[in-house]
This record gives C-alpha cells, structure tokens and sequence, in this order.
DNA sequence: ACCGTGACGGTTGAG
DNA sequence: TTCTCAACCGTCACG
C-alpha cells in the first residue's frame, strides 16, 4: 500500500511498524545525544522508545552512521554463470566428481573464495538442475548475456553490482567535502568527515552541490546502493555511506514535503507539514516555524559541522562528568537546543 | 529511573 | 507475476 498509517507508541509517538524513523528523526537522536541529552530524555522528547534510541545510538557509536540497515532483499545468489561453468568443466573433466571435490576445487581455483562458495548441496543442485545435461552445454551460456559481465564481483562478501555510474562505490561515495572516499567496500574510517558523516546525511553536500542532488534522482535508488555496504560491513566495520536511498525511501513511506533537497532535511520531522500526522506528534512541535536550518546552507553547514565534529565523542561527553543531574539537561544544552532546534525539551521528571 | 536486550509483529526486496 | 524467505524495522516488556 503506498499510503503508510503511523501507529502510536506509548509515548506519543508515531512510527510505522517495520519501517525505520524517518532519518531527520535518527539524526535528531543522535544530535542530541552529542549535546549530552540522555537517551532517556531523547526518547521522551522525540516520543520514541527508549529501545530504539539505544538502539540507533548503539549503531551509530558502533557504525558512524545514523541510516538503518537494509532491509528485504536475498543474499546474492552464489551459483553465478561463472560457477556454474567451473563446477561444469570439472564434472566434464571428472564426470565422476564429487560435491564436495568440486568445492574444494572451486576453492583451490579461486573461483569462490570461502564467502561465496557454494554449499555442496548446492553444487548437488546445481550438477544435477542445471549441467545434468551436459549435452547441452549451452544452456547456461546461452543465457548468460543477461549476466554478461565477466564475472560479477562476487569477491565480496555482498558482492552487489552497481549498474550505473551512481553507484555507492563511484559518484556517491564522495563527500561533502570532495574528499575521495574509497570505493567499494571497504570499512569507512570511522572518523569525520566521512561519506556517513551527519553533515553528509543532512543533505548538507546537497545544499553546496545541487548536482548531488541530481544525480541522487537520476538513478534508480537500488537498495544495495547503500545497503549492500551495510550488510557486508555492518558485523565489523563502518560502510555506511550517507544519505540516499533510504532518506528518500523513508521520507516517501512517511509522508513528507517531496523536495528531494528539502526531503533530506527539514521536512521531514521538522516540518509540520507531515499531511498524515506522521511523526508530527513529536516531531512536528519542536520546530519553530521560522526556522530554516535548511534554507541557510552555510549556517547549517557552520552550525553542524561544529557539532558534528565532535561526532566521534559525544557517547563520553555526555557520559563523562555530570551525569544524571537533576535535571538532565543544562541551561546551555536547553539554550542550544531551543536556538537550533527550536526545541522545548521536557525535564525528565515525567 | 535508566538502559540493554530479546521477543514480537511488521515491511521489504532479491531471487 | 506471484511467492518465499531472510534481512531489517520499532515497540514493548523484562531484568
């Protein structure tokens, strides 16, 4: 159904069973837990559970990036063309073979490497679905122009291809600051500026270069674009990269202003003009009308980047020290937050 | 009171 | 085109 009914949670709150919070409120999570807010205070203020600021929090410490995890999808398929034509030439070379021989030679041969090779169940089912006939030694090439590159780089652990030049690995993966990302997927230093930084997720890169902007509409926003680098990384390292299809997709699934630009910033929770009432429970109240953290690129840009600089640290900052006053937050942090975010945040005494 | 975590019901998208 | 399934989601409740 395209049309997305919120359900409230027992704060208030409104979320989508199944679907992520939109990435406007991820962010607000983690900027305010970077202005030392307890997780607490933020699940109160945002009207989301306190399992899923910890939650985002946690991922966020442990990833560098706000942007949820792929979601749906398979697992890329490990019988490619080029499999199958290997596990073929051996079972043409050795029609005695068996499973478990050609796994090992698949291995040995460097035709799969320990990630992607196939199950010998699956090299049964392979032997027995697709080259039991062998006299048709075509009927897997023939078919191949549909997987006509070479091989796909199955080398990876989610081997995704990328189709177009938009590809996580090329254009995207640069940030805000032109700085070169590597491509592929490879761990993102956990440090910023990176392609994940919330500087990067704001859409602040959008604001500077418009043609990111562009570019993010002219391609068709495949999950893999970012999630791929979620999956193969996410046990270990830090491959988010930054905003993109999910923003999009979440922003679409929770209704909000269309702007591709705007959609990556202030409409979404900031913006009272959630039409369905989605999120503008919480979200819709803490933002001041006249404020345009997104029209003035370069205040947002100062004012972010400042604080999301010091990104990498915030989980100590508002861990070390104070903690737990009475009240939570500090006249500054009230003064800060109502200034920029044009928030009015509860005292924790709920 | 706060926070981490697992169960749960849900959505998604590649195969 | 439809179905399957394994990924992820946020909420809730518990400790």
């Amino acid at each position: 159904m395209e049309q997305t009914y919120g359900e409230v949670n027992q704060l208030g709150g409104v979320f989508v069973n199944g679907r992520p919070l939109p990435n406007a409120i991820r962010l607000r999570i983690v900027e305010l837990a970077q202005l030392g807010i307890r997780p607490c205070d933020i699940s109160r203020q945002l009207r989301v559970s306190h399992g899923c600021v910890s939650k985002i929090l946690a991922r966020y410490n442990e990833t560098g990036s706000i942007l949820p995890g792929a979601i749906g999808g398979s697992k890329p398929r490990v019988t490619t063309p080029n499999v199958v034509k290997s596990i073929r030439e051996y079972k043409q070379g050795d029609p005695g073979i068996f499973a478990w021989e050609i796994r090992d030679r698949l291995l040995a041969d460097g035709v799969c490497d320990k990630y992607n090779v196939p199950s010998v169940s699956s090299i049964s089912r392979i032997l027995r679905n697709k080259i039991g006939n062998l006299s048709q030694p075509n009927q897997y090439e023939s078919g191949k122009q549909a997987a006509s590159q070479p091989s796909l780089s199955y080398n990876h652990l989610y081997p995704y291809t990328y189709p177009n030049a938009m590809s996580p690995s090329g254009t995207k993966m640069s940030n805000s600051a032109g700085v070169p990302v590597t491509g592929g997927h490879v761990s993102i230093p956990r440090g910023w500026p990176s392609a994940h930084t919330v500087s990067n997720i704001l859409g602040i890169r959008a604001f500077m270069d418009p043609t990111a902007i562009a570019g993010t509409e002219g391609y068709t926003p495949k999950m893999e674009d970012w999630s791929s680098v979620n999956r193969a990384a996410f046990p270990s390292t830090h491959g988010v990269n930054g905003i993109d299809k999910s923003s999009i997709e979440t922003d679409i699934k929770y209704p909000q202003p269309s702007s591709t630009l705007s959609s990556y910033v202030a409409p979404c929770a900031y913006s009272p003009s959630n039409q369905y009432g989605v999120y503008s429970g919480a979200a819709g109240s803490y933002v001041s009308p006249g404020h345009h953290w997104q029209a003035q690129g370069s205040s947002a840009m100062t004012i972010h980047s400042g604080e999301i600089h010091s990104a990498m640290s915030f989980k100590h900052t508002a861990r070390d020290g104070d903690r737990k006053p009475p009240s939570p937050l500090s006249k500054q942090q009230h003064e800060v937050l109502s200034s920029i975010h044009g928030l009015s945040l509860p005292t924790s005494s709920s």
